[in-house]
DNA sequence: TATGAATGAGCCTTCATTCAT
DNA sequence: AATGAATGAAGGCTCATTCAT
């Protein structure tokens, strides 16, 4: 019945996302669907058929709920996209439920790779890769920089995709740092942030660029 | 024998900082260190103390090798301070030998906290923070705004350490990405570039309080 | 419907000869059968009732493809009878296809017998022993021996069936030993040695019994 | 302690002769040793070195309690040296106790190898194999034969162990055929045959060699 | 009648830890 | 004080078989 194959990627998802893939264990995540021990191995092959299983279907809902522009025409300025894609993608990660499972399992791939790395890259990371650096490309080049464009457009990326994960990967010890300052649910403050920190970090790189 | 417990830290911080504490296993440490499976409960009581003890030398390695300041005076500018601190920061997270496992497992207890987390966040991470907030405070200040001041260095030292972080933890992603744009050997051009981002992404988030 | 047995019974067959009983997996004969992993119990009752279908209907293929006597006359002289038997013999387990399951199936079954050995060895291997003792035993008689004929005959039949089956048995080993010499393909070859082989050693052992 | 090995060692060489390499359990082996479940871990690795381990360890055994030539001479002639070969070999493989544990590990290896079965080859059968061809070749000059030497000693070499081996592997069969005549423990009568029986079969394929 | 999802027993292995020596 | 053999729990997985549909 599909409605086992339903019940274990929903456990699992959350289980590899609290835990991540070597520390999750097939046990816990039969246990909590309610399902028997061997339903893994018999629809999925084995735990590593099942993470990938849970990539999959994550990504497929993720994509849906969290476009990349969040619903933005074409029409919108540079600016507005960033703004809209930092967003998207700190919901992704910070937000709970489903589609909040593919931004934890994203950044847990990232941060300590499984042998599902090079499938997430294909199929979710690059994709909003070439993306941001569209829109960063473009906010580079109305600054007049030219000069080694690609390899700096490369490394603002990295910048802010750096900034959106340290909110989910750090989360812990931020909160032990400032316990009053510190809230992941309040997103629109936290884009607000890290959409002005990087279009000031555009510019001034841009800047450094065309001298 | 004291040598032993030497020898025991040393093969467990290259351990714990390659594979994480609970991927690590006892025996390879063991293994490595050329002692006997035993000595861990031993002399460190079990594995949870040896990754503290473990923390705890790495930790007076690292702030004598790598000061957060790297040598610069108190009448350095705060400019010339944050390059020196993102420097300093990007080399315990990337560099090779002793002191780097002490990035490399804070990075790691960012990512994925054990227990041993509040230590190291009182022992490393907050005095870290704090002098990093100190400086982002002065250029703020600099800037002329004063709203909700600390609040905005605190989102300002995230996005600091946020991109540091990512070029150790998301070193794989990257290097998928761009194999030919990412060399995380490359320290001074990665510093150049998150500190002139910074600098950008300082001062746009200044101005913007301030308005 | 008698497809999915007959299906079965072919993709069991093969199985069972590649692997043995224990060895072979209901999962893979279903799956080269193309039919559901619970036809084997619904059909055969269980793994064994499959088992034993195997044999009786590869039992039934063998004995018209490779009649004992190879389509000798009665007539025939026992030289040329025993010849006969120990090419049949050969063909048996040594070739390749539906018939040589059988043979490999015997050979399986005599040396790691399964609860269905006594099933085999009433249905295949008694009547293939009783052919090949009375051409033996015509054979020892010829050379004027009586005493004990039974038991010798037991012993030299015995003798030939265990030089035969080692071709089959033992053929990894013997290409280990000489590569180069040995091809259990060339049955003309191995039906020569072992019927002249054979031929002296039964006369000899017929005159020490004379004597 | 080398009590658990040894221990292990002795229940794992019985239980891999009657049950075979796949089908032994290491959770039988270590109930009859007496030994924790782990213990085969801890000390072989794994199953496989475990049975690696029994290979050697019998195989040290065997070779001193059954030397190929059972103590024969030099001067010995060929059929006296064939006869104690035979013996001997007999004495491997039906014999009970340890060195037994060999020639039954031999016999399955062949009928059934397993990863180990070059290491069997070097250790144990291709010493007895050049041993036994080089009565065989002796015994075929004797009969002023030259032609296709080697390849005519290798198949007579074939013949004499393969029925060796069948009253191993075949014993079964044999009890269910002539449950009166066949009786493993008459070593001696066996030997007899055999030799007897292949003395006539080498003169034999001498002879056809030479015509 | 026929299916295939689900089951339960069992297998090998790994791991941190304990304890007799 | 130090060793390493032994332990017990747990992990992922395979297999033949059952049973609701």
């Amino acid at each position: 019945m599909d409605r086992t194959k339903a019940r274990l990627i929903e456990a699992a998802g959350e289980v590899f996302a609290r835990r991540g893939f070597r520390s999750a264990t097939v046990r816990e995540i039969c246990s909590r669907a309610g399902v028997h021990v061997g339903a893994v191995n018999y629809h999925f092959r084995d735990k590593e058929g099942l993470y990938t299983a849970v990539l999959d279907h994550s990504h497929q809902t993720a994509v849906k709920k969290y476009p990349p522009d969040l619903g933005l025409g074409e029409r919108a300025g540079p600016e507005e996209k960033l703004r809209a894609f930092i967003r998207s993608f700190l919901l992704r990660i910070l937000d709970e439920g489903i589609p909040a499972w593919h931004g934890k399992l994203m950044a847990r791939e990232i941060a300590d790779p499984t042998p599902a790395l090079d499938r997430v890259v294909q199929s979710s990371i690059r994709p909003l890769y070439t993306y941001l650096s569209g829109i960063v490309g473009e906010m580079i080049r109305q600054e007049g920089s030219a000069e080694r464009e690609e390899s700096v457009t490369f490394l603002c990326a990295m910048s802010i995709v750096g900034q959106c994960l340290h909110h989910s990967t750090g989360k812990h010890v931020m909160t032990a740092l400032r316990p009053a300052d510190f809230d992941p649910a309040d997103i629109e403050r936290i884009t607000d942030h890290i959409a002005c920190f990087s279009l000031g970090g555009i510019r001034e790189t841009a800047r450094a660029g065309k001298a």
